[in-house]
DNA sequence: ATACTGCACTTAATCGTTTAAGCAAGCAGG
DNA sequence: CCTGCTTGCTTAAACGATTAAGTGCAGTAT
């Protein structure tokens, strides 16, 4: 069996109360008394169940909600988001735990006290997870976007700002025939991105042309047959934006196999900028969005909520623009 | 307050018992008192508090130890690890607590029963994590690699071979100065990865040259500079082994940028044939390893330990050569 | 009639902590 | 000498589930 206090409490002759009183730094113990448990802590090698203990207080763990988590942890992309949440956890003293599973699951999730609250990533624009949220208020963060009706925090960085501002670089190239390869459409982010896109090519007094327009995957590989038809369609794109850096890669892949030259024929940019980005060839312009920030951003936001505080906040980092060859014709 | 199973059984007119044994599908209930039972729970939606349950019982919970998560979860040949993770161990009914911290905080993690085993990630050679885990056994399986005095349980890909299988692959393309960019060396894999490459120069009678060898980081930065490396070195490389693909694309890069050609003055490989790997230019010639694969098998081997079941096994799978246009000279 | 069996429950112990409340002793102030 | 306060502990009640053991009752075998 396990070490318990109460065999920690015995052998160092004490109660339980005053064993827990060492352990957590609180009571009044005196001095002699606390230095015998401490060695009889360390004798015995007790470790506190932590069951024991979330069974009175807090779970100290927030749950990464990730839909289909199975294939989309392998984006570079959320990736370093996560790498921001996980330092931002550690810092609070959180844990995290990584689910996929349901709408209602997640919800299940912090109902049952296994976690304290959620950060949900991957909004949809028709979510089921939000109705389940709204029937069940936890504390929770959308991270990216948000469902289009839902309520509730949100860290995020402004996609529509990022889209135009793209958009107008590649304009500002003399481009013309502005392309966008979307992320699917079902995707909150998705429509933010396209709004950015469709308001700068309406400054700019470009119509806008919905045969320029293809809603693809999130693979390489989706990103290469989104091109593909671009280059089967009636106008040849003389640019391309394409909403996520993985899409971006598969395009010019498939740019380079229809022999043009990118930068040349094709300008592209990504959304992103991972940091493989500046390493393809050639090196892709992108939006850079601050991952690392939005993560600890969001378990910042999600503290708060935890902890009994403020209520609903919507935070919106910036993105800018890093130029690279695959614009630089 | 949080409804409680004595609510639902106060409201259902039963014992707490009895709620339980509906529940869980245990015990003898008649189908009459089941149905007023389950009516019940729906409606004051009951939800059991998940550590009052794993007070009694397991934790259900599988932690992934990262050292260093906040950098290493970016890594996309990890993710995909992770995604077989994620799946057998919805599978099995596990959740995942993703943690970083020190050698002895996992352990902690066990012993105080918040999880019930360890998924262990990027051995060092001479990992602490060994030690603490050699003081005390809890139930845990190396992914990828072992430290090189560690017992324990090992999923991994065989990288002797697989390094030995690239790199003959090279000299059958009549490259006879083949470099290799090597993972950092206090890495558990980065060794094998070296025995193997060292292994096919034997067997092809080439006298091993130690300023073709550099050792390197993990990032394509990483892999663009230790390919300047080699360029400034005395003997002009025209075969290139990257012990990881991102380092392959960061050299890919520098290849470039110094006016060479990939495929014709330098075939370029890499060990992991990342999904990107077919979409970068040129597209990389790569040993797949069966990456999810491994992560399910480490979940499944785990899960054994966990259940009490066999002794400590090792699990090498294969990997194949997947040959494309960074070798096709 | 008696004993046995099985069903459908209930009772109460148990898991390992935390913490409010209680208590004894010592001491200062009146 | 009594009161009140502080210090350093202990006692015992939570927290919310699971489950072994027990109970009452109906039905069946002897």
């Amino acid at each position: 069996m396990r070490t318990t206090i109460r065999q920690v409490a015995q052998a160092a002759g004490v109660s339980t109360a005053t064993v827990s009183y060492v352990i957590n730094g609180t009571g009044a113990v005196s001095g002699e008394t606390r230095a015998r448990v401490q060695a009889t802590i360390a004798e015995l090698r007790y470790q506190p169940q932590y069951a024991a203990q979330a069974l009175r207080g807090r779970s100290h763990t927030i749950a990464l909600v990730l839909p289909g988590a199975a294939d989309r942890i392998a984006d570079p992309a959320l990736a370093e988001v996560l790498a921001g949440v996980a330092a931002a956890a550690v810092a609070r003293g959180y844990h995290l735990l990584l689910t996929s599973g349901g709408a209602e699951d997640e919800v299940a999730l912090a109902r049952s006290g296994r976690v304290d609250g959620l950060l949900l990533f991957d909004a949809l624009a028709e979510d089921p997870r939000a109705a389940a949220l709204a029937r069940d208020p936890v504390p929770h963060v959308w991270v990216g976007a948000r469902p289009s009706h839902a309520g509730g925090a949100l860290v995020g960085v402004d996609l529509h700002r990022a889209a135009q501002l793209v958009t107008q670089h590649l304009l500002a190239q003399r481009r013309r025939r502005v392309a966008l390869i979307a992320l699917p459409g079902e995707l909150a982010a998705s429509e933010a991105c396209f709004a950015g896109y469709a308001a700068a090519l309406a400054v700019a007094g470009i119509a806008l042309d919905t045969a320029l327009v293809v809603e693809a995957g999130r693979t390489e590989a989706d990103g290469y047959r989104a091109f593909e038809e671009l280059l089967a369609g009636e106008t040849l794109p003389d640019a391309l934006l394409a909403a996520s850096d993985e899409l971006a890669f598969g395009a010019l892949h498939a740019i380079h196999d229809a022999a043009l030259e990118v930068g040349i024929d094709v300008a592209v940019a990504g959304m992103d900028d991972v940091p493989l980005a500046a390493h393809v060839f050639p090196p892709l312009t992108a939006v850079r969005q601050p991952r690392r920030a939005l993560g600890s951003a969001a378990v910042a936001l999600l503290d708060r909520q935890i902890s009994g505080g403020g209520g609903v906040e919507v935070v919106l980092l910036d993105a800018r623009l890093v130029v690279r060859a695959s614009t630089a014709g």
